[in-house]
RNA sequence: GCCGCUAUCGUCUAGGGGUUAGGACGGAUGGUUCUCAGCCAUCAAACCGGGGUUCGAAUCCCCGUAGCGGUACCA
């Protein structure tokens, strides 16, 4: 028994979906369990799916694995929802487990009949003894399939006496499990080695490796693509498979996603920094997440590092999939968001960053649009994220800002007497600029070197003063753009009030 | 403990029986410039170890080692 049941010969599952229906269409899907945010690494393989999916014109699937009650929200399930929309990866067919439990039973009715399933009493401390036991042992498995075998006394002694809640268990087979594998090849499980996994909780609630492998076969996923962190179920799930009579989709299993110490990236370990809408918040595009991701892993050539959505479906492959797990690295993805920001136009731009503007209140919707453009212009290729905006143009939409003490050091200099200097060069500029005829860029530049010039002060010396004056900062958009930009009043305003504060 | 997977610059990777082992990020240096960023130029930086096979091994095989993943009534 268990090996090769009478059911493995069934072409139709049991709620008779017609397989042929989709015959030769790639489905693949995305199971994500609603138990927090949307990681780096889930994106990452809803990635993959949705890439394979859309390159052979197939179905993406998004299906909710929620049958862990306890753990999973509604409030984390949108969250997913929302970051993948976000991504841009729209699936064409959605799935909430814990609304499919009719479906289950069904096959665990069909187990138990079928002599491939049983009911174990074992209480969770049982279980911990075993396993200690089994480790202690050396053994291969931790459980010892006790429950396999019971006699009516010990039935009677667990239902009637102790009113003891059963899980049901799967009887694995004694034949090694061949498990081909699209991106780490093909071999065979040791069924010694194969745990008589549970598969219903004993609050009747159905597990993992029962629910995923059914809903594969019934959503007739031809392809599941998934982390490496799932390798060992997946014999599991092709010895229920069989015993089922269902067909068994395709595996490939893509390598994780490693922290700089070469973990695993977990919600756990590193908290929100895997969290994908934590790279939305701090102004990353999700072109750049999306190819930064991509190449976690799967490589196209040696010469291309940017790709567009529409290359990427085009060019993704399986066969280029990567075995070893990728480090994540911040300054590679902080690169190609740059490069996406200076890709957009500078009206895009500026749609991009207005809502970090507003968000930290510096402007409000009765602002000037064109003027808000050529402050994104001045601010130039100086974006690495969205966010970057902020500390870039705080100060063209107030006054209220600290001098920086390092430039201000720096500049205006440490000792009295040099900023004694620094006090007589700014009131010197002062002059010049209230006199100049006009304040357009080249006005002011030619104003300013003629001063500079004829009393042989460094223009550095000068413009970094200035800079400082009028903008807190040392770094930053060209200072005529800033000058133009800031414009007469606040100008003349703003270099008394630093000659002050010196 | 047991089971499994993996191994090319710091990182992502290309390549693969004979190559100066290629690219990108990051780093360093120089140039441009009012600063920063950018841009341009240059540089440093790798085949885990040991055995085989072979005329020849980073590449194929074996063995180690290391790292990682799993080992739940999570997914």
């Amino acid at each position: 028994m268990g090996k090769n049941p009478e059911g493995a010969k069934m072409n139709d599952t049991p709620s008779g979906t017609p397989v042929s229906a989709v015959k030769d269409q790639v489905r693949v899907r995305m199971a994500p369990s609603p138990t927090g945010y949307l990681h780096i690494g889930g994106a990452r393989t809803a990635l993959f799916n949705w890439l394979f999916a859309k390159h052979h014109n197939g179905k993406f699937i998004l299906r909710i694995d929620d049958t862990d009650t306890a753990r999973s929200t509604d409030e984390s399930m949108h969250e997913i929802y929302d970051a993948l929309r976000w991504l841009g990866i729209n699936w064409d067919e959605q799935y909430v487990q814990s609304e499919r439990r009719n479906i289950y039973n069904r096959y665990v009715t069909q187990l138990i009949h079928s002599d491939n399933a049983y009911f174990c009493y074992c209480t969770p401390e049982e279980l911990e003894d075993i396993r200690a036991q089994a480790r202690a042992d050396k053994q291969p498995r931790s459980y010892d399939r006790r429950c396999r075998h019971l006699t009516s006394e010990d039935l009677d002694r667990f239902i009637v006496v102790e009113d003891r809640r059963p899980t049901i268990r799967i009887k694995m087979p004694d034949t090694p499990i061949p498990v081909e594998d699209l991106v780490l090849g093909s071999r065979n499980i040791d069924p010694e080695t194969l745990e008589d996994e549970v598969i219903v909780r004993s609050n009747g609630m159905p597990n993992y490796n029962l629910t995923s492998i059914i809903d594969d076969a019934e959503m007739q996923i031809t392809h599941v693509i998934r982390g490496t962190e799932h390798l060992n179920n997946t014999p599991k799930q092709i010895a229920i498979a069989n015993a089922l009579g269902l067909k068994v989709p395709q595996f490939a299993h893509i390598p994780l996603v490693l922290d700089s110490s070469g973990r695993k990236m977990s919600k756990r370990h590193h908290g929100d920094l895997v969290a994908v809408n934590r790279y939305r918040e701090q102004g990353y595009l999700p072109e750049a997440v999306l190819n930064f991701v991509v190449r976690l892993g799967w490589s196209y050539d040696d010469k291309q590092e940017i790709f567009s959505v529409d290359e990427l479906i085009e060019k993704f492959d399986l066969e280029r999939v990567g075995k070893s797990g990728s480090v994540f690295d911040i300054k590679k993805l902080e690169w190609l968001n740059s490069h996406y920001i200076n890709q957009l136009s500078i009206s895009a731009r500026t749609d991009a960053v207005i809502p970090f503007w507003q968000a930290e209140g510096l402007i409000n919707s009765t602002e000037r649009r064109d003027w808000l453009e050529d402050i994104v212009e001045a601010v130039g290729e100086r974006l690495t994220t969205l966010q970057d905006i902020l500390p870039q143009t705080r100060y063209f939409f107030t006054d209220e800002f600290e001098y920086e003490p390092k430039a201000v050091k720096k500049w205006w200099g440490g000792s009295e007497e040099k900023r004694e200097k620094t006090s007589e060069m700014l009131t010197n500029l002062l002059q010049i600029l209230e006199e100049v005829p006009s304040f357009d860029i080249e006005t002011v530049e030619t104003a300013i070197w003629k001063y500079t010039d004829e009393n042989d002060i460094k223009r550095v010396a000068a413009m970094q003063a200035l800079r400082i004056a009028l903008t807190g900062t040392s770094f930053g958009p060209s200072l005529f753009d800033i000058v133009a930009l800031l414009g007469r009043d606040e100008v003349l305003k703003r270099i008394p009030k630093a000659i002050e504060h010196l």
